[in-house]
DNA sequence: TACATTTCTTGGAACGCTCCAATGACTGAG
DNA sequence: CTCAGTCATTGGAGCGTTCCAAGAAATGTA
């Protein structure tokens, strides 16, 4: 009843509405108003409507660091963002971060964006923001072979969720991931349905989980379409003009269609065809992978594996709190299957007319 | 002397290192551990190396959240993601906050990413994050005309730097933008070094501040070299096909150069032009607006402007720091020009021989 | 009406740090 | 040798919250 302010909030003091300030004007303890917060079933229905009533009108918020001060808990989940190599890694890794910040949110959590430097797999950045008790767990990504990451953190009892299986061969953590391989099943599938029969694959050199996990999809289904394989696989850094130069090779093999592990070896085939003054689809079909805003953009549009990046950062944070709300549990490994985007680049072939 | 870690830290024990501990273990008081950290003049050079001796052998880090209830500094900077249009608005936003990032982990800060709705501009979000002061200020962009964001926390005292100057007649707060209208005269320039002379522009329909900007820089480059302006500009929203459609009218004027407000429509440009079987570069230049990753890939290359993400991001970081410091400073604006990353789309006119 | 039981509410302490004011040690001047 | 004036260090309190254990009120039972 009193006059107050217009049941919004901070806009006045320059000080901030506290738990006991509240408390005060409800006419209860301060531990009164915690509960009517944290644990509502406590309270007599009459006196919570009458302390969430004061909330309202006082616009009170609870202070963070206070409660993570207590209750030992930010509510915060770490990101390493890697200093260079922005185009590189992960041509997709805003869309990643959208669904990371937006799921987080939704589970009353948020993502904290911190440096690690270089290419480096380094694990002081991890020890300091867990020192310092400013997260709760983390959500790694680009993981790859002899990644430190995951080991160091369990041992530490430190939770976390990789977008990345693990490749070696001891599992550790929970792990949110693309079927690569069957993606690229898919891939071939598709052109061998549309009548290829020279199905080459442009795959990354030998050594990375992911790339090698992708050139297995592509070898196992030629076999199951009893398509050849031999000579039809070539390797490139994942950059456009290494990859036009190997592309050309693989056109030399009478190639009619070039597989690619990535959008970025996809464009490096583009040029290799426009060189030989091909158009792809229409003379050799190209697949990527990942989907890549340039994907949709070049002419003729590339058809190419699309990530289901929304899903992937949602899981991997339904993981990460699962973990930090049962430390025990059982790892979860999640395995999502790429959707294929067709565009012109994989027609059939001319017909031989 | 004792048996103590190895000189790293929290490995062990569950709890933690506390400065009280730490005060034990070095003879002195807490306080005098805290003045170590951050005030180390204060103390006598033999008591600090002491202090500090103690501090490295147990790996000792001040808590976060007991630091910023005590300082009411977070040292933590929010940064607002929007729901949808992942692709539309910014391509580069991966870049920029990398920028972002870096500079503050330098300056002893981090980001804090939250969720804003959609599209809109609203403000709970931003009021949230205060009332429970788990930020310290705030970084904006996809700033424009009618944006409420800078009055309200202008008004509330909240610390802010925008990625974007203000289009209204007041000026508010820091700002950092990119010249757009500088840059697109610089790319005007370049064609008509090259000899273009009906040097038309695709723009954005008129109302946004950005989109404005550049077309005014376009008439005024033409202006500059004596050019004809009527009948060149037209306009097309962000969207691939929509621009190809508009470009198509544009070539029926006869333009020898297209130049774009973002490499989305610059994209449309090339689409129409292949419609018509003729090459961006050979036949018509194009140029567009971002370089985004898009430009460097397609062929031929697109000649684009390239707004300097991380010295954006860098400054908008030191622009917010210092009115953190400082909030009664006088009002800072930093004004770039992007870089013209000249690619094969803008090859000289076919000499008509 | 008295007592045991359940339900609701509260006081006090503590999380780990830094603020503030005060104490002690140390200099140099009178 | 005393005293004012520095310099270095310390004690105590408090930031705003939640934990814990204990108190008060309401309910049920004899």
């Amino acid at each position: 009843m009193a006059r107050t302010p217009t049941s919004r909030s901070s806009s006045g003091k320059a000080g901030g509405v506290t738990l006991a300030m509240v408390a005060r004007r409800a006419g209860v303890s301060p531990q009164t108003v915690s509960n009517a917060i944290n644990a509502p079933e406590l309270l007599r229905p009459e006196t919570l409507e009458r302390v969430r009533a004061a909330i309202d009108a006082m616009g009170y918020r609870p202070h963070r660091a206070a409660q993570t001060l207590r209750t030992r808990s930010s509510r915060l989940i770490g990101y390493g963002v890697q200093s260079v190599d922005v185009d590189r890694t992960t041509p997709v890794m805003d869309r990643f971060l959208h669904a990371l910040t937006h799921t987080a949110e939704e589970a009353g959590h948020r993502i904290l964006l911190f440096a690690v430097p270089a290419g480096s797999r380094l694990l002081a950045p991890y020890q300091e923001l867990v020192d310092d008790y400013s997260v709760d767990g983390f959500v790694l990504s680009d993981t790859d072979r002899g990644d430190r990451r995951q080991a160091w953190l369990a041992k530490h009892h430190i939770p976390f969720t990789a977008f990345g299986r693990m490749w070696s061969d001891k599992q550790i953590g929970d792990w949110v991931d693309v079927d690569g391989a069957a993606g690229i099943g898919r891939a071939v599938d598709h052109l061998a349905e549309r009548g290829h029969r020279k199905v080459a694959f442009l795959g990354w050199p030998r050594g990375s989980g992911a790339g090698d996990d992708r050139a297995e999809g592509w070898k196992a289904a030629l076999r199951r379409h009893g398509l050849p394989v031999r000579g039809l696989r070539a390797e490139s850094v994942d950059d456009v003009d290494a990859a036009r130069t190997v592309a050309l090779r693989l056109l030399d093999t009478g190639a009619d269609a070039i597989v690619c592990a990535s959008d970025t070896l996809a464009m490096g085939a583009y040029r290799a065809l426009r060189e030989r003054g091909l158009t792809p689809g229409d003379d050799v079909a190209v697949t990527g992978f990942d989907d890549s805003p340039a994907a949709a953009l070049v002419s003729p549009g590339l058809t190419t594996l699309a990530q289901p990046m929304d899903v992937i950062g949602a899981e991997c944070v339904r993981l990460l709190l699962a973990r930090i709300a049962e430390p025990d549990r059982e790892p979860e490994h999640i395995l999502l299957e790429p959707r294929l985007a067709v565009r012109e680049s994989s027609a059939p072939p001319r017909p031989l007319m």
